[in-house]
DNA sequence: TACCAGGTAAAAA
DNA sequence: TTTTTACATGGT
């Protein structure tokens, strides 16, 4: 096991960002008494990542099983991965000065100062979990989530505790649709992600190279050339896997529930009502998005 | 017991 | 071209 440590960009709140993960199945992802865990591959390799606050300064503890040096995976690399999970070098100030003007928004980032969006391990990752999603409560997808992780995710264990990495495309590709449905989705999900799987395992597509496009749209467009993503998908994708804050999901009806709470008295707004109102947000849309879906579950604000 | 929940593709009109 | 429908599960 090594230990790094991080500084991350201020203003931030570790608790705050990875308060999302309260909850989560402990040998997957979890946060508990201050304490973020995962498992996922790193260069191919299996690690155990626990990420903490450093007692008494705004850094953070990175704690990484087993030691970078024995498998080949430089130091740099794992460091890197653990970052880009939690962004935690992004830069707030930007985004607080663009939502000044917005009452609503500025109340919420006051209360939130220091959320900062986390990403997924990989863009098939996002990917992949929002197909899942689709149409289903949160809920009932986390519960599915899990299964599949559990049923086909490589296994990692640190001495104490068994842990598993999110499938990769390979897995996937060769997963029996009877197993997507022992997971609880149906049929057609089950090809999906098959499909995907397996285009990317005979290199017709590459979904971690989106990252390379600058343009959101393009990506959002080339997405959903694919079979089984909508733009919803996609826009849930870019977001969550490829960390363009500029991506807003107005066809997710929870957020526009959200949104009708605290800008229209909770009156009904469609997908147009609701990018009307997020134009004040510029480049942030997404970002803001995301302080609205957690002030929402806080409890904040309203 | 129904009905709905952070959709999508395919069928029907 | 626009409007239905099937899909699966767990919470209310």
């Amino acid at each position: 096991m090594t230990d790094f440590v991080l500084t991350p960009k201020i203003p931030y709140n570790f608790h705050l960002s990875a308060a999302i993960f309260s909850g989560g199945d402990p040998a997957i992802r979890t946060y508990s008494n201050g304490t973020f865990t995962q498992a996922l591959l790193i260069g191919g390799q299996p690690f155990r990542v626990r990420l903490g606050r450093d007692a008494g300064s705004a850094r953070l503890n990175l704690s990484v099983f087993p030691d970078p040096a024995d498998t080949g995976v430089g130091d740099p690399t794992v460091r890197d991965a653990v970052i880009s999970l939690f962004n935690i070098y992004d830069d707030l100030i930007p985004f607080y000065r663009t939502v000044g003007e917005d009452l609503v928004m500025s109340r919420l980032v006051r209360d939130l100062e220091g959320l900062k969006v986390p990403t997924t391990a990989t863009v098939f990752e996002a990917l992949v979990d929002s197909i899942i999603e689709q149409q289903i409560s949160l809920p009932v997808a986390h519960t599915l989530q899990t299964r599949l992780i559990k049923e086909t995710g490589t296994e990692i264990e640190d001495g104490n505790s068994l842990y598993y990495c999110y499938p990769t495309p390979n897995v996937l590709a060769a997963t029996p649709p009877a197993l997507f449905r022992r997971c609880g989705m149906t049929a057609r999900k089950g090809e999906y992600i098959r499909e995907i799987s397996a285009a990317i395992v005979s290199g017709d597509l590459d979904v971690e190279a989106f990252r390379n496009y600058p343009d959101t749209e393009e990506i959002i467009d080339e997405m959903v050339r694919i079979r089984g993503i909508g733009k919803w998908t996609a826009e849930l994708t870019v977001l969550r896997g490829i960390h363009k804050l500029d991506a807003f999901p107005a066809d997710d009806v929870a957020l526009r529930r959200i949104i009708a709470g605290f800008y229209r008295n909770g009156d009904r707004i469609d997908a147009g009502e609701a990018r009307e109102i997020a134009k004040q947000w510029g480049s942030y849309k997404g970002l803001a998005a995301f302080y609205l879906e957690i002030a929402d579950h806080l409890g904040i604000g309203t």
